[in-house]
DNA sequence: GTCCGCGTTTGATCTGCATCAAAACCCCGC
DNA sequence: GCGGGGTTTTGATGCAGATCAAACGCGGAC
């Protein structure tokens, strides 16, 4: 099987697919650039005139992942860093017995890829939840880049947030009850929703109940009960993956309740 | 309270207590040096002139840390980034309800305080679980050091590894059950000091079984009660901080068992 | 339209670990 | 030596969430 699964040149119109948000339009997409976090490297402003021409090529090469393909697969060669440009994606690590954990689900603006950094190797698999499109910086442009004192702290403060949010997230793992982590999923999902511009009240989980169950140590019996039980208190409806949050407050006391 | 609970200059014999490993010796600490994730940063070999003044200046600088101790502290400004020369430390993200989650151990020769680079704030707590002798090399001369691509490069790689540890971490909690989960835990000890050129099948868990139980999502009477367990299956020998790996096989088999 | 397969919901039961509790141990100061 | 506080071990009980099971809903193939 190769490293990428799709890997089409050029951008073409996609039909819309999901209900509340389009599927990697490239309209969107381009509007995304400001708030993306390769931003600064695909569009620097205050780079000597020596990277100017080098870095157009970051932007240049896009890759489109259909749902289930893989961007980047654990245990192979590192070959570039990745900026979502539009779609959902997360990434698992495998575990011994050959099932895998989802560490993270990655959006909009996101940067992957960077974990391979340290061996030059992938550590975790990067699966597309639905179509995406993706900029594509080559390894060795992206080390060029870097040589920028500017560059190169932008993608030490990217992977030190990433060390933060991991933390976070194993910290919550070995501590909180289900309807804590559930509860904080929607949370974090929210915020996520609201970083890009969306509504943080109504969005779409783009996951299945068994991912967010991966994700966050439980059975998707679980996450679903809890959602369940989350719609019977009033806080939040579920319909599908559609979800609007009711009480925000409410979800936020769950996890104070943690003592 | 200070963010640096002790902080004296000079080195002077420190009493042994513990014991098979001496705390914070200093002949060890020195003879740690080329093992030392930041050796490439205190004794850098190919660098232009212009460093070579400047660098001995990082190795120059050290702290004393009493068990208990705190070299960082959550949410407190990054002033440098730091080495441990000698001794153990637990690394702690504090959470909403006051509690506060261990996510990583630190030995000699690892480095420490990576996490505040995205923000400049420390993310964790970082506190002596015996005497330590710490590295510091001040934010501003890590910044100057970074300037030379050597050691940028040589830095992302630790950060990345570091996302890679704690992802993996994050893994095992959301996934394994308890005997797996200290099974593994007693693996990384043994892998960590064998790194450091000690013996991989006895050595001395520097931390409390409610430290290892508050980083494995775990209570301190299931850590006790497993470490019990492993020694009736004639595995391990456990006498209070003092384990003996019989059958470092039988633990790992314990992972794949996972199925 | 019907059928099939998969994801989701909901229910019933089981179990691993938390919790509560108490005794043993260890380290230190005196 | 003795006494006291914290840590560790071991035991008894309870519960949150896993597991087993079944029904429902929905989208795609035809």
């Amino acid at each position: 099987m190769p490293p990428f699964a799709q890997c089409r040149a050029g951008i073409t119109k996609l039909p819309d697919t999901d209900t509340q948000i389009r599927d990697a339009d490239p309209a969107m997409a381009d509007a995304a650039c400001p708030q993306c976090a390769l931003n600064k490297l695909c569009f620097p402003i205050e780079l000597p005139d020596a990277f100017q021409s080098l870095l157009p090529l970051a932007g240049e090469k896009r890759v489109r992942l259909a749902r289930g393909d893989l961007l980047f697969r654990a245990s192979h060669e590192q070959t570039g860093i990745y900026a979502v440009k539009a779609g959902f994606l997360k990434t698992c690590v495998p575990l011994a017995d050959g099932q895998s954990r989802i560490v993270g689900f990655q959006a909009t603006g996101d940067v992957m890829g960077l974990d391979g950094l340290g061996t030059g190797t992938h550590r975790t698999d990067a699966i597309a939840l639905n179509r995406c499109e993706i900029c594509v910086i080559p390894l060795d442009k992206f080390e060029a880049l870097l040589e920028h004192p500017a560059e190169s702290v932008h993608v030490r403060q990217l992977l030190a947030r990433e060390i933060t949010r991991v933390e976070e997230h194993a910290a919550a793992l070995g501590t909180l009850s289900a309807k804590q982590r559930v509860a904080t999923f929607l949370l974090d999902m929210s915020a996520k929703w609201e970083d890009r511009g969306y509504s943080r009240t109504a969005f779409v989980l783009f996951m299945s109940r068994k991912d967010i169950g991966n994700f966050l140590g439980l059975t998707f019996e679980t996450v679903s009960r809890t959602l369940s039980y989350f719609q019977a208190k009033q806080w939040i409806t579920v319909q599908g993956k559609n979800v609007r949050i009711l009480d925000l407050s409410a979800l936020q006391s769950q996890l104070a309740r943690a003592i």
